[in-house]
This record gives structure tokens, C-alpha cells and sequence, in this order.
RNA sequence: GUGGGUGUAGCUCAGCUGGUUAGAGCACCAGGUUGUGGCCCUGGUGGCCGAGGGUUCAAAUCCCUUCACCCACCCCA
């Protein structure tokens, strides 16, 4: 992981990883299980490119958003078009959705996705700037119905995962006037003197940036000046709240425990009404492990139809960290053993032999000794080796040896003689 | 992007306020068992001490720069 390793000049880029393969074989059984719960849900495999037009996620993802403004890895390519490295999904994916024509084929679709995003951050624990994602939208309903399956799928992705009790927090944040309105009075609320000089110097810069996150201050003032100050729910409509609640009373329904959290803003444009995430514990500062919500304007903005989507997406690197998924240890059926240069050739044709069987069988490459090879089946954790040397080529029998029993005894060195038990069982 | 911490064998780490051949455990290789693993014993391979520059008679040790990793902020998966 450090990359300290033989000094070739070359090292991986800031927040990249490589996966070798004790730990990718975590990953397959994972995506495995993603997949599977995803088709039990009903949705269909998407795979997008992972560059885009720089525009798609100026104009889908937001420029107000962090990613669009600092985060993106943006490239002009040779012939002159300004393309980005996605650094999230649900973009590409509406995209796709308008190039297919696909709401003019379907009123309704259940889309997943799973692969790499780039978002140039500062690494950290549950950062990189290469990571992984995997994400489900519902695009075409409107229903709070909708809201509910996509939560509901969520909850059990996760517990497919063993990812050890999420916790879910939901909020409603309107539309994006709501959210106007919502921002501007809080701004006046905490600029007003009395209030502006009760707070924190960060919360006073924070009044500029981002006057929602004067809510999340340690600070015990910021705390008393904030207790009063205007929420979102008094700026949605009631449309917004019949939606909102139809959502809690469908997820109380299925007995899916929540909480809600009013100052709960995704850092994308697009949210509308509803938005939920749910957060791990044991993931430091980063414990967001599946968050998504409601986007009912971002097909429009993209182009398209007035169409409501629902979607969330889930961090692979955070889901793993925390995740009690056992995976099984990898057990080779047959080592053979060669001694001497007639059983070094003869070995390709034996190890064919017993992969025709459906066997998993190895060999050593390097006319290393006995003990050498008998070690590396070992390590392999071989149920049974296959030992040949001049005396069996002779003899027309190979010497079979079970390694957890440690008993061998002498097989016909014909393979239409041999059974995938007597090695394996 | 900002702040703090760390960077010594493949891995986990020792190495005191600068001093001569840089160590341990594990892993790896070999021998003990001239054709047999896991345990044990013995030996061995392996490091321009992240990179570059500076201070000094002398630097893994002090200073600067840079790269990477870690943690936090920001924000998010």
C-alpha cells in the first residue's frame, strides 16, 4: 500500500490503489452479491464510459457542487473537447437514458451500475481519488412508493454486505426554491449582529460558504444561536410533506427504522424532496456508506422530458472496511509433484488430464526439489498431490498423497483410469 | 485546497541527545531428512534507511525541498 517497495522511478498516482488477489477475491464475492440482490430488485445492468463531456456534469452534477467546482479530473483531448473522468454515475446514466430513447420505449426503468469514479480530494481514510461505486436508479415515477423501494434496497444491500447495523437518516429538502429560500433565510437569520457575534470564527466564515453546516458546530454557542433558526420543513410546499410523509409511513410499513435529520443536504444540485443516507460506524469521518435521494428536475436539465427518478449510490472501499463478509480460502485440488526431466515434460499433459476431470490442478515451474515442491503445495493448500519421478514413469503407477490425512499410496499412471473423488473427495 | 503525523529488509517494527560493518520477528531460500509439506533446529539471501539538496571531520539520526501514506478540516461514496 505504501508503494515502498523496489524503487522502479514509477509510482501509482496520489489515491489509487492496486488490488492484489487475496483482496480482489473480496471484492468478487461482493460485487457477486450486489448483482444478485440488485436482480432480486429488479434492476438492469448499465455500463457507461467512464470519461463524459465535461458539460454533462457541469450542467447534471451542478457547478455549485464541490465536485463540479474543485474535484473533477478534466482533460482536453486531441481533438480539442474538454472531457472529464466521471466522478459520479447517476449523470451518465440519465445521459444514456435520453441517447437510448428510453422513455419513449418503457414509462419506467430500474437501472444499477458498478464501477470506478474520480474525484480529485485529498485522500484520507474512506477517500481515494480513485474508488468505487455501485448505484440503482428508478427513473420515471413520481410515487413516494418509488422513495421506498430504493431505501428499501439499500437497507438490504447492506445487510446482504454484513455491513454491521447502518443507520439510516432521511430528510425532505423540497425543491430547489424551497432550498433558495430555505439558505437565504437562514443566511439573514445568522448574520442578523446578535446572532453573527455569538458565533465561532468558522461558523461566522460559514455564514459565506455553507450556513447549513453551522448545524454540525461543536461549538456550545453556535449551538444555542442555531437552536432557533429557521428550518427547511417551514419552506416545502405540501406537496412536499404528503410526499414526505407517504415515504416515512411506507418505510415504517416494512419496519425499516429511520431518523430524521433536517439538515441533512446532499452535496448534489439535483436533490429534490427526498434524501436519505445511511452511515456505518467504524469508518472515521467518512461514514456515508450509501447515500441518494429523489431527482425529479435532472433529466429535464439534461435535455429531456419532465421525468421524476429516484437513486442512490454506495461506496465500495467504505462498504468492505467495515463489512463481516467471510470469504473462503482459495483450496487447490492436485499439486503434482515432477522429479527429473521426463516428469517435468510429462507434467502439462497430467495437469490437463485432471483439469478435464474439473479439477483445479497446479504444478512447479522452476525443476525445484522435492521438498521445495511439496512446500508450495502446501502453501497452495492442495488436498492431494501427485508425485512423479523416474520410478513411477517406470512402474506405470503414480504415487497419490493426501495431504490432510498425510497417507499416500500408488494410482495407475493411466488418467481413464483415475475418479475425481479418490483426489479431491 | 488547508492543517498535523509518518516514511529503515517482502511485511510489522527497533535504532538513545549525529560517530565507524544498520538490527529483530515474520516471510523467503537452503540444509538437518541423497524422492515428501505443515512443527522444530541451523544457516543464508535481502536495505545507496522514500527521493533530492544542505549543515558537519562524520547524517538513518539535524535543516530545507519534494513525493507518498495516514489523520483531521472542507465535502462526500
Amino acid at each position: 500500500m505504501t508503494g515502498s517497495g523496489q524503487d522502479s522511478g514509477l509510482q501509482r498516482l496520489a489515491g489509487m490503489a492496486d488490488l492484489l488477489p487475496l483482496e480482489s477475491k473480496r471484492w468478487v464475492a461482493a460485487e457477486a452479491i450486489v448483482r444478485a440482490t440488485m436482480r432480486q430488485y429488479g434492476f438492469g445492468e448499465i455500463r457507461c464510459p467512464i470519461m463524459e463531456p465535461t458539460e454533462l456534469f457541469e450542467r447534471g452534477t451542478g457547478t455549485a457542487t464541490d465536485i463540479v467546482q474543485k474535484e473533477m479530473y478534466t482533460f482536453t483531448d486531441r481533438g480539442d473537447r474538454s472531457v472529464t473522468l466521471r466522478p459520479e454515475g447517476t449523470p451518465s446514466v440519465v445521459r444514456a437514458f435520453l441517447e437510448e430513447s428510453l422513455g419513449a420505449k418503457r414509462p419506467s426503468w430500474k437501472l444499477f451500475y458498478i464501477g470506478p469514479m474520480f474525484r480529485a480530494e485529498r485522500p484520507q481514510q474512506g477517500r481515494l481519488r480513485q474508488f468505487h461505486q455501485f448505484g440503482a436508479e428508478l427513473i420515471g415515477p413520481a410515487a413516494p412508493e418509488a422513495d421506498v423501494e430504493l431505501i428499501a434496497l439499500g437497507d438490504a444491500m447492506l445487510r446482504n454486505l454484513d455491513v454491521p447495523v447502518p443507520r439510516l437518516v432521511i430528510n425532505s429538502i423540497g425543491d430547489k426554491q424551497a432550498r433558495a429560500d430555505h439558505d437565504a433565510a437562514l443566511r439573514d437569520y445568522l448574520t442578523a449582529p446578535a446572532a453573527f457575534a455569538r458565533l465561532c470564527a468558522d461558523c461566522r466564515r460559514r455564514t459565506q460558504t455553507n450556513p447549513l453546516r453551522v448545524f454540525d458546530c461543536k461549538n456550545e454557542q453556535c449551538q444555542e444561536v442555531i437552536a432557533a433558526a429557521p428550518m427547511i420543513d417551514r419552506f416545502l410546499t405540501d406537496e412536499d410533506r404528503h410526499h414526505f410523509d407517504a415515504v416515512r409511513a411506507g418505510l415504517d410499513r416494512l419496519r425499516i427504522g429511520y431518523e430524521i435529520d433536517s439538515r441533512l443536504v446532499r452535496g448534489l444540485d439535483y436533490y429534490t424532496r427526498t434524501t436519505f443516507e445511511f452511515k456505518a460506524a467504524g469508518l472515521g469521518a467518512q461514514d456515508a456508506v450509501c447515500g441518494g435521494g429523489r431527482y425529479d428536475g435532472l433529466v429535464e436539465v439534461l435535455g429531456g422530458p419532465p421525468t421524476p427518478a429516484v437513486g442512490f449510490a454506495a461506496g465500495f472501499e467504505r462498504i468492505l472496511a467495515v463489512s463481516k463478509l467471510p470469504v473462503d480460502e482459495d483450496r487447490l485440488d492436485v499439486f503434482v509433484c515432477a522429479l527429473g526431466d521426463a516428469a517435468f515434460e510429462l507434467t502439462s499433459q497430467i495437469l490437463a488430464a485432471l483439469r478435464q476431470l474439473g479439477l483445479s490442478a497446479d504444478r512447479d515451474f522452476l525443476r525445484r526439489g522435492l521438498k521445495a515442491q511439496m512446500k508450495e503445495a502446501d502453501r497452495l493448500r492442495a488436498r492431494s498431490v501427485l508425485i512423479i519421478g523416474d520410478d513411477e514413469i517406470a512402474k506405470r503407477r503414480f504415487t497419490l498423497r493426501r495431504m490432510d490425512k498425510a497417507e499416500q499410496r500408488e494410482i495407475d499412471a493411466e488418467p481413464s483410469q483415475w475418479t475425481v473423488d479418490e483426489f479431491r473427495k
